[in-house]
RNA sequence: GGCCCGGUAGUUCAGUUGGUUAGAACGCUAGCCUGUCACGCUAGAGGUCGUCAGUUCGAGCCUGAUUCGGGUCGCCA
């Protein structure tokens, strides 16, 4: 090992090109990989901006050749040359016309074989990559995401700089609250027996800010939810935080794709059209049995209520009955591909999601078979072809439930195994979508109550003030999601800022007044003191890095993610403490 | 909490009906090589088949338990 001596760092590896043929440089990093040919070494040297080949050969002072055949991958160097154009170029990295002739040479640390080989391309499991996580971060894929979201806060840092934005913390021990998702709780030493909870969202702090007179506020906000994990989801992940004042639903949109266009034209040069389509919550339910619809392809849902309204079939009269539906989707031209065996794995899909079964009508050139139509009149199964477009080629998939939100979602998640399954999506779109008007509450069964959709300080669509007690599940709330290829990339509201409708929201919710008081007691007192009309949003900010570099997985636009067990495999977290913490914190295990 | 899938060399995997000394590729080590760039050629090292128990003359393979990982439903903006 050998220190840096009187070298210092002059360019960056991935900076260098023909223009500088000629120069005296100094650069550092670690050897990717070295080609030992003999009388000619190449190696190729990483930093953080890209890689450079070094070069060595029989004029290459003799302790400097020495050193060179000794590198092996990983080993840490500066080293001191001149850059020259290639003999022989290639065009695999973007500085493959130059290389640089290495004069001068220092070994700074050398280094064990890695568990795995550090370039792109590989295929090891996540779990090993998260426990040597420093050295799948050195993958130039990897790495260059982590870059580009940097580069993707900036730009945002930016945006809202310019539109009168100002960026605030807020705290992240907080007083825990009911609603929502679980909360991280962390005790108190000083107060024993009072926790605090770790936040879910700036969402209380951003509303007092607005009171607080700051007009507009952003922030990139650590987040944390203590449920289960997902392919897209973190217990600890980014929100991109935003809240205005003085605005309408209609103002925090135009603003937000202000944003995205300015992200997608800077990041990825695609020029996005604005305004994005808007969509009320019922019609994107209906139509693609989800409130975060895909629309990069159709296979839309069709509802065949009317048609079977007064049918003998036991099952679909059953639901009509019961006030219910029933709907269907005609996977057009797929009768070769959708045989019997997929069709079953299809009704697998809509049993995950609540169906009781999927119907279906197979239509191939040879035969129809159908699971249903034998039940069914010539005069039904004529108007049924007829309502669907039905043809020879088509499969004709169908679901009833008493509770149309149900049989819908059912078909949606059919709909969306039918087009990755068949490749009905095009992979290079970016179908943006509003979803608006999302119902203001929704009924728990559990909880045995009517409970918030977005959140308890959502204000009420004006239209629909009368209804919050005597038909709270008609009532349309002022909220709005921004989807992205059918994934939620974030959502937000106008916010209640009349004490008076806070009041008549708590009691709808089920709240006695000591218990709203109790929990959110500073927030009715502070919208007491004058408050502006306002609204925001929030992204997920992992989720819009992962949708707009194409990833797979937020663990791959995260450095350090958790995985399915919220452990972190590097560190080890959570872990066991000392009895003395426990004990400073009056905490007794019942382990 | 439920369901599904997986764990064999450093890594990614193969391993037939339960049967001799468990294989391949990449990586690693050594040697050769002056234009490579996933360099090439030659040779070599490298294994508690996740763990425990059971069935069997005999288990990587069968059974049970357990553990770890992945996906998913519930849950969750």
């Amino acid at each position: 090992m050998e220190t840096m001596g009187n070298l210092r760092r002059t360019r960056y590896c991935g900076e260098v090109s023909m223009a500088d043929v000629g120069q005296e440089m100094t650069v550092c990093g670690s050897i990717a990989r070295s080609r030992d040919k003999g009388g000619i070494i190449f190696a190729d040297l990483r930093d953080t901006t890209g890689i450079l080949q070094l070069v060595f050969d029989e004029d290459t002072p003799a302790e400097v050749f020495a050193k060179a055949e000794s590198l092996r991958s990983e080993y840490v160097v500066i080293c001191r040359g001149k850059l020259r154009e290639r003999a022989s170029k290639t065009d695999k990295v973007a500085t493959g016309d130059v290389e640089l002739y290495v004069s001068e040479l220092r070994v700074l640390s050398e280094a064990q074989t890695p568990p795995f080989e550090i370039r792109d391309g590989i295929n090891v499991n996540d779990d090993l990559r998260l426990r040597y996580r420093y050295l799948d971060l050195r993958r130039p894929s990897l790495h260059q995401t982590i870059v580009l979201r940097s580069k993707i806060c900036r730009i945002a840092r930016n945006y809202f700089d310019e539109n009168h934005f100002c960026e605030i913390e807020t705290p992240t021990l907080i007083k825990s609250t009911p609603e929502g998702a679980r909360d991280y709780l962390v005790p108190s030493r000083v107060q024993p027996g009072h926790f605090y909870a770790l936040p879910q969202s700036p969402q209380l702090y951003k509303q007092i800010l607005m009171l607080s007179g700051f007009d507009r506020y952003y922030q990139i906000a650590r987040c944390y939810r203590d449920e289960d994990l997902r392919a897209d989801r973190q217990p600890e992940f980014t929100q991109l935080d935003e809240e205005m004042s003085f605005v309408t639903e209609d103002d925090i949109m135009t603003m937000n794709e202000g944003l995205l266009k300015r992200l997608w034209k800077e990041m990825l040069d695609i020029d996005l059209v604005t305004p994005f389509q808007r969509m009320p919550w019922n019609e994107a339910m209906g139509r693609y049995g989800s409130d975060k619809p895909d629309t990069r392809f159709g296979l839309e849902i069709q509802d065949l209520t009317e048609v079977f309204r007064n049918t003998e079939f036991k099952p679909f009269a059953a639901a009509i009955q019961a006030g219910g539906t029933i709907r269907a989707i005609n996977a057009k031209g797929l009768a070769d591909k959708l045989t019997r065996k997929n069709i079953d794995k299809l009704g697998d899909v809509a049993k995950t999601y609540g169906a009781k079964g999927l119907a279906y009508s197979r239509l191939t050139a040879e035969s129809t078979t159908s699971s249903f139509e034998k039940f069914l009149t010539e005069e039904e199964k004529a108007a049924m072809y007829a309502a669907a477009g039905v043809e020879t080629g088509d499969v004709l998939l169908v679901v009833s439930d008493a509770d149309w939100v149900k049989a819908c979602t059912a078909l949606g998640q059919v709909r969306l195994e039918v087009g990755r399954r068949y490749d009905l999506i095009d992979p290079d779109k970016f179908n943006f979508l509003w979803v608006v008007d999302f119902p203001l509450f929704e009924y728990s069964e559990t909880e045995g109550r009517w409970m918030a959709m977005h959140h308890p300080f959502t204000m009420p669509h004006t239209e629909d003030l009368d209804k919050i007690e005597s038909d709270p599940g008609a009532c349309r709330a002022l909220a709005y999601d921004i989807v992205l290829n059918g994934v939620e990339l974030g959502g937000g509201s106008i916010r209640i800022n009349d004490p008076a409708l806070q009041d008549r929201m708590f009691k709808a919710l089920g709240f006695t007044e000591e218990r709203a008081r109790e929990s959110f007691g500073f927030l009715m007192d502070a919208y007491k003191f004058g408050a502006p009309p306002h609204g925001g949003m929030a992204y997920g900010l992992d989720r819009l890095v992962m949708l707009m570099l194409k990833k797979d997985s937020i663990r791959d636009v995260m450095a350090f993610p958790k995985v399915q067990n919220a452990g972190e495999p590097m560190s080890g977290a959570p872990d066991v403490v000392d009895p003395q913490q426990l004990k400073d914190l009056s905490i007794a295990l019942t382990l």
